[in-house]
DNA sequence: ACAGCCATGTAACTTGTTACATGATTTT
DNA sequence: AAAATCATGTAACAAGTTACATGGCTGT
C-alpha cells in the first residue's frame, strides 16, 4: 500500500479519492475489495515520514479536496523501491503446515485437503480467466492477471506433487 | 505464525523453546530468519483470545518451562483452520506496479527492470535447487521447496510475458 | 425527496517485527 | 573460564484492516 501510492504520486501528484480510484484501476480486476478509509491512513502515515506533503485546494461546485506531492525524501524512497530486487516470499507454506497437521494429528484426510484445494484453485483459474476475457486486450490488467494465472497453475501442478507425496509415504 | 502454532500444537502440547525449533524444522530452508522472540509474543496473544492454555512445569537440571496446550476453541479454530480453501493473494501485484511507474515516469527503464528481475529470479532458483539437493529426497522440507521453485519459474515465464508486453507497447 | 458520486477522515484492533534483557545449565 | 544450549519474555513501533462518521453536490 504504502509503496502502491508513493508510486501513484511519482507520476503526478493526486488527492485521497483520486489514488483510491486510480488503484483499483491499476489493480485491475485483481482488486480485492478496497477499502477507501485505508488510502487516507497510509496517507496520513506518510505524511508524518515526510515523504509527501498535502495542499489544501478549493472547488467550487464540489467539495475541496487535499491533494498531495511527493517530497525529495519520497521521490528518492520511490527511486529505491524500483532498484529494489527483493520478490515476496514464493513458498506456499500454510498449506504445507496445513497438509503436516492433517497427517500428524488426524484431524482431516491429507487427500481429501489436496483435493478440495486443487479443485478450489481450478475453479478460480477459470474466474481468472473469464476476468481475462472480459477485459480490454491491451490494458495493464490483463498483464496481471496473466502473472496470477500463471501462479495458479504452478500451484495446481504443486498439488498433484503434493498428492504423489502423500502417496508414496503411505505405501511405506 | 498464529495458525502455524497451534497447529503445532494441535499434535501435541509444547513449549515456546520447543515450537521455535520445530517451526524451524517444518518451514525447512525456506525459513526466513525467525526471531525468537516471536513465538512468545504469538503465544501470549493467541492466550489472551483463549485458544491456549499454558502450564508451568518444573525441571530439574535445566530451566522450568511453560508448556501450552489448545483449549477447546483453540482445536475448532484448528479444524476450522484445516478445512478453509482460502489461498492466499497470487497476483504479482508489487512488481506490476513498479513496471507500470517505471513505463509511466522515466524513473527507471522498464525493460531493465524486468531484466534484471528476472536474472535475480533465476539466482533465486539455482539458490533453491542447490538447498533441495542438500535435503533428505523424502523429508518435508523437500516437498515446499518444490512448490517454490515451480512458483518462481512460473514468475519467471511471466516476466518474459512483461517484456513481450513492453515490446509491443513501444512498437505503437 | 432520494440515490449516488465526490471527498475526507478517525478510532480501535490485530499482526508482524525487532531489539533488548535475563538467567540457568552443560560442554569444551 | 568461556561458549553453547535451554528457556522466557517485554517494549515499542510499523502496517494492515474495518467499521463508522461526516457532509456537499448532481441528477432524476
Amino acid at each position: 500500500m504504502r509503496e502502491a501510492i508513493l508510486a501513484l504520486l511519482a507520476k503526478e501528484p493526486a488527492h485521497g479519492y483520486d489514488l483510491h480510484a486510480r488503484l483499483m484501476r491499476a489493480l485491475g480486476p485483481a482488486r480485492e475489495a478496497m477499502n477507501p478509509g485505508q488510502v487516507y491512513v497510509t496517507l496520513a502515515r506518510l505524511e508524518r515520514a515526510g515523504l509527501v506533503q498535502p495542499q489544501d485546494v478549493k472547488q467550487s461546485g464540489r467539495p475541496d479536496k487535499r491533494v498531495y506531492t511527493l517530497t525529495p525524501a519520497g521521490s528518492e524512497r520511490v527511486s529505491q523501491w524500483l532498484s529494489d530486487l527483493s520478490w515476496s516470499k514464493v513458498a506456499p507454506v500454510e498449506f504445507h503446515l496445513k497438509l503436516i497437521a492433517a497427517a500428524q494429528t488426524g484431524l482431516a484426510d491429507p487427500v481429501s485437503l489436496v483435493d478440495a484445494q486443487r479443485l478450489e484453485l481450478l475453479r478460480r483459474l477459470r474466474e481468472l480467466q473469464d476476468l481475462a476475457r472480459g477485459e480490454d486486450a491491451d490494458s495493464e490488467g490483463v498483464l496481471l492477471l496473466e502473472g496470477a494465472a500463471l501462479r495458479l497453475q504452478a500451484d495446481i501442478r504443486w498439488l498433484e506433487t503434493c498428492e504423489r507425496w502423500l502417496a508414496e509415504r503411505m505405501s511405506r
